[in-house]
DNA sequence: AACGAAACCTGCGCGC
DNA sequence: TGCGCGCAGGTTTCGT
């Protein structure tokens, strides 16, 4: 579900109410996704601090780390501890201040793992991830795309290229570049290999800031879901009229996935 | 190295 | 109302 803003907002919300709180007991309503070894290591550890990689959320704890992937429906809900139990919430956490917090994902994709404290960055998953749009070096990024050879689009959904960017940023930040979403990863300019990552900061940071803006309602309401409304130029507008040309948004099946694109904005 | 298909799951909207 | 299909903001795995 979630893209690097929406993880962003998450992981703000979660840091500010759960910071320095202990995990008192873990209910697992879902085995595949925390055995019974896993919950036994994290009962008992405090959450010192949260920090986000790419799409990943990771709880630094005493000992280890957990790292948090939501993948596409997972959400954080605070509650009571005596309200009952979701169909789709899957792990609860007794805190130390007495709510839980409430792990819910309907399709039960997100996943948790333990790494030691020392090294998780030196390991899978976070080993294979690539810097984000906001870290990462233009010039390097070019001479990455150069010496592939696959769809622009693909390569931007590539976590081991570039992080944090999903389905729909990948096709606002390609209508952004006026690139085509087929295009060659080897036939994109360094220019535009700059542009990517510009525009790819800017849509993320005004993504980002459209969450912050909502924190609040999404926190008392809804849980952390981290979801927000986003003015999209491309994705999810098939059959729609370009707001800069007119010309009908197509829809193309790009590495298994939907991209939208209009075809006269953005060349080939 | 790159691509496609399938897998992991569930729910929703659509056409018939 | 029911059924089958396609689709979903992610990632991994396996075969070609």
């Amino acid at each position: 579900m979630p893209e690097l803003p929406e993880v962003e907002t998450v992981k703000t919300v979660l840091k500010r109410r759960i910071q320095g709180l202990k995990i008192h007991d873990i209910d697992v309503y879902y085995e595949k996704m925390m055995d019974e070894d896993k919950r036994q290591i994290l009962i008992g550890q405090t959450i010192h601090d949260l920090k986000r990689y790419g799409k990943y959320i990771v709880f630094i704890l005493d000992s280890c780390v957990l790292i948090s992937h939501l993948r596409m429906e997972g959400r954080y809900f605070f509650k009571e501890p005596n309200e009952p139990v979701l169909k789709h919430e899957h792990i609860v956490f007794q805190l130390s201040d007495g709510l839980s917090l409430r792990y819910h994902d309907t399709r039960k994709f997100g996943t948790f793992e333990i790494r030691d404290l020392d090294h998780y960055l030196t390991v899978p998953p976070l080993n294979q991830l690539a810097k984000e749009p906001f870290d990462i070096d233009p010039n390097a990024f070019y001479k990455t795309l150069k010496h592939k050879h696959k769809a622009i689009k693909t390569a931007l959904l590539d976590q081991s290229i570039i992080a944090g960017i999903g389905n729909i940023y990948a096709d606002e930040i390609l209508f952004a570049c006026k690139i085509h979403p087929l295009r060659m990863t080897d036939q994109i300019k360094k220019s535009e290999a700059n542009q990517i990552v510009q525009e790819g900061i800017r849509i993320l940071n005004h993504a980002i800031l459209a969450g912050g803006t909502t924190i609040r309602t999404y926190v008392s309401e809804l849980g952390v879901s981290g979801r927000f409304q986003l003015q999209l130029m491309v994705h999810q507008r098939e059959g729609e009229a370009c707001y800069v040309c007119g010309t009908t948004i197509l829809r193309e099946v790009i590495n298994g996935r939907s991209s939208f694109y209009c075809k006269t904005c953005q060349k080939r």
